[in-house]
DNA sequence: CGGATACTTGAAGCATGTCAAAACCTGTGG
DNA sequence: CCACAGGTTTTGACATGCTTCAAGTATCCG
């Protein structure tokens, strides 16, 4: 709608897409895949990477947000508290997602590294700002507001129907597919670092720790997974692993 | 962007409000607040309405969706089944909601009618085409998916982490709101039909009938609630009810 | 090497599920 | 108005899967 003439004018190489975005993910997978070569420059003047280790927050709950960031690589978890200490993971993040929640200054989840992560980050008001002149961004959005709804429900069926032996087969095999995205369509192995300690696990699916730590102990002995250094872990065959999502 | 003179040449009175759109909800609260008169008249030329008794079914896991609906009075339920018949509501739809999935022909969820409900649904092809012309279009829906996000992340917190009586006292709570917005702000009582027979009740919260029948029962001695006829509650005091959401 | 953090394992308890039966509500037809 | 059939809800007795509590073992990192 409205003429940004003056963002061209502020920039001599108003066509070319700034060095920081070259090779970021997402600008291919992302939403900054939606700006043009100007609208990226101007973002990119007010952007700020920076490196977040393991359980250090992004945004917390009740807070005022004041970025949004997009993630370069880690995971970052969203989690709700309730008033007595009970914990539950809401959602999880991977790169190049964007963390944010447009249209509310704040919300009742607390985002939080969950581990080593790094951002880009920028000022809410200048993508609130590109968010109303951009329907193209804007439709980024939408459709990972609607992807991130899809995975929600899908946890909602894992947390209210399935067991706990169900539930953590369901949380590697979401694991596997996020972190191997081809090797996960072809029924082959896959190998890779888990992103949660024990902890978190239990606080995605709804359990304890011990429940957690007993069925992946029960997956091991089924040769279902091999497990290295507690954090590496080996699936030889998806299949099996995807069987165990759904019955015995 | 597009120019869409077509559609006025169409119509002759295209900026008055169709008489179906009047009184509509859906029109104030809903995704058809954001379209102008002639984008409404050009919608409703295409738009029926129907009712539906309880237990049909308005779209279904893995096949094509061809109509989006807006519900115009009574109760949708979203539901995910399991390949061994267990089920899960993972959303619910009050009036005037949009009940679709843009940008994706086919989904995991059925949509279906908890109660006797009525619709106002278009052909997928008509909105998806006004979605792409119409940036506040795609906004409304861009925030009914972000709220819907809230509150399917409020659930996975109950699922995860609530006891069944804390669980039954949240989805009274929640209905209590949805059906009597401004009362439930108010410290009052309020009274109210529940949309939702038991096995629905037990569906939405990852529980059986039995077990929300007890907690149910359990509410009603303590005088948090009373029941007429299963399915009209009342509330005497909406507070002592919310305290039953998180502790004893 | 030592100390902290993360993970595993075991035994016992309890919340919720399962199975079975009874009570209740609602509409229909005699 | 009553009898009856179907679906729905409640209640009870028992089984079990997950949690709780408590140790013990690995792993990481100074």
């Amino acid at each position: 709608m409205g003429a940004n003439q003056a963002d061209k004018r502020l920039d001599i190489h108003n066509s070319e897409v700034p060095v920081v975005c070259r090779a970021c993910e997402a600008r291919h997978r992302g939403i900054c895949g939606a700006l043009t070569p100007e609208q990226l420059s101007h973002l990119s003047r007010h952007t700020t990477r920076h490196r977040l280790s393991r359980d250090v927050e992004v945004t917390v709950a009740g807070e005022d947000v004041h970025h949004y960031s997009n993630v370069l690589s880690g995971v970052v978890k969203l989690t709700r508290l309730m008033a007595d200490g009970r914990q539950q993971i809401v959602g999880l993040q991977f790169a190049p997602d964007f963390v944010g929640r447009p249209f509310r200054p704040t919300g009742e989840v607390t985002a939080e590294a969950a581990t080593n992560v790094s951002l880009c980050s920028f000022p809410r008001v200048v993508m609130d700002d590109m968010i109303a002149r951009s329907p193209d961004l804007e439709r980024r959005l939408y459709q990972q507001a609607l992807d991130e709804l899809d995975e929600a429900r899908e946890w909602i069926l894992t947390l209210g129907r399935k067991t706990a032996a169900e539930k953590v087969a369901s949380f590697l095999l979401m694991i596997a597919e996020n972190i191997e995205p081809e090797a996960a369509e072809s029924n082959g192995s896959i190998c890779f670092e888990l992103p949660l300690k024990r902890a978190d696990i239990a606080d995605f699916l709804g359990l304890t720790i011990e429940t957690v730590s007993r069925q992946i102990t029960k997956l091991r002995k089924a040769r279902v997974i091999v497990v290295e250094n507690n954090r590496s872990v080996t699936v030889p065959d998806i299949e099996r692993l995807r069987a165990r999502c759904e019955a015995e």
